[in-house]
DNA sequence: CACGTTACGGTTGAG
DNA sequence: CTCTCAACCGTAACG
């Protein structure tokens, strides 16, 4: 797995392509540099252009773009984990119900009954195969089955509308941690509260989320294991650093190391480019950043030239955080268009919301 | 040449 | 704890 290609000579890893950029197979590219892309974009720059100065792919620099162009995010998509499952107690309790009220019934009437009685909606009801599973599995013969329902029930799911959407989970995710805990009000915040409150980006958000909160709860951080980890791609980049901290250690030195540089022509971006760096271990990481900071900014932060990066050139890596935290979505394209069922998605909506707030790119 | 697409080899993380 | 497997990634290459 990791093989690592020495780059240079620390530990950076990762390979390197056929334009002297280096990147690490199957992961995704900083955030530092997904900004850059888009900051260039905006200033006029070709897409081929920004493909050979930032040594990116073009097929590379293509995707980010035309998916900022589409959801006004920078970030990744979300990795790995299962979608949010379609068959919840509630479900299966109802599903028992039918079968029970009419033993002969077909699984596809099943299927539509579940529609027509508002139990579920064309973005979440199980298959035909999935039900005939259940069937056999959990409702063999009616009785014992189960317990859940009483307790649980499937709660969220109605939301179906995001659910799908994020595949992420976060609704779940989320809520649990920072947001309880956070409400004071009781009343759980929603991501997207926050992140809109922060102005952030959606997936992000969560992340972000996730990262202040590590920030605030020293627990978090502690068990740097943990860390919050999961936020995943975006994550990374943005959560900046939060350094000192735990810094787990080899971790996040590393990121912040992060130097890893890839070799940037231009000047001018090298700078902050080098934030950048895949941890190593990577992912995320560790270094949660702290959040705060560079949320904060007003916003039009986001210029294209200095700003951020000026600051954030500097040392750590983590500056990039705040960059793209900044602009981590577009102006704001349109809204609702899109949400459901689309492959993106997660983040999309999220976005949308964001946008809002976002700055405004143009200059 | 520019660039949209996609096969490929890879990683992640909920279940 | 380990395994599955779908979702995502960036590069390279095709058109």
């Amino acid at each position: 797995v990791f093989s690592s290609l020495p780059w240079t000579h620390s530990q950076t890893y990762g390979e390197v392509n056929q334009l002297g950029g280096v990147f690490v197979n199957g992961r995704p590219l900083p955030n530092a540099i997904r900004l850059r892309i888009v900051e260039l974009a905006q200033l006029g720059i070709r897409p081929c252009d920004i493909s050979r100065q930032l040594r990116v792919s073009h097929g590379c620099v293509s995707k980010i773009l035309a998916r900022y162009n589409e959801t006004g995010s920078i970030l990744p998509g979300a990795i790995g984990g299962s979608k949010p499952r379609v068959t919840t107690p509630n479900v299966v309790k109802n599903i028992r119900e039918y079968k029970q009220n009419d033993p002969g019934i077909f699984a596809w009437e099943i299927r539509d009954r579940l529609l027509a009685d508002g139990v579920c909606d064309k973005y979440n009801v199980p298959s035909v195969s999935s039900i005939s599973r259940i069937l056999r599995n959990k409702i063999g013969n009616l009785s014992q089955t189960n317990q859940y329902e009483s307790g649980k029930q499937a709660p969220a799911q109605t939301s179906l509308s995001y659910n799908h959407i994020y595949p992420y989970s976060y609704p779940n995710a989320m809520s649990p941690t920072g947001t309880k805990m956070t409400s004071p009000t009781g009343v759980p915040v929603t991501a997207g509260h926050v992140s809109i409150s922060r102005a952030w980006p959606s997936a992000h958000t969560v992340s972000n989320i996730l990262g202040i909160r590590a920030f605030m709860d020293p627990a978090a951080i502690a068990g740097t294991d943990g860390y919050a980890p999961k936020m995943e791609d975006w994550s990374s980049v943005n959560r900046a650093a939060f350094p000192s901290a735990h810094g787990v250690n080899g971790i996040d030195k590393s990121t912040l190391e992060g130097d890893i540089k890839y070799p940037q022509p231009s000047s001018t971006l090298s700078s902050y480019v080098s934030a950048c760096a895949y941890s190593p271990t990577n992912q995320y990481g560790v270094y949660s950043g702290p959040a705060g900071g560079y949320v904060a900014p007003g916003h039009h932060h986001w210029q294209p030239q200095s700003p951020a990066l000026s600051h954030a050139g500097s040392g750590m890596g983590m500056h990039a955080g705040d960059i793209h935290a900044s602009m981590a979505f577009k102006h704001q394209a349109r809204e609702g268009d899109r949400k459901p069922p689309s492959p993106l998605t997660k983040q999309q909506h999220e976005d949308l919301n964001v946008h809002g707030l976002s700055l405004t790119s143009s200059s």
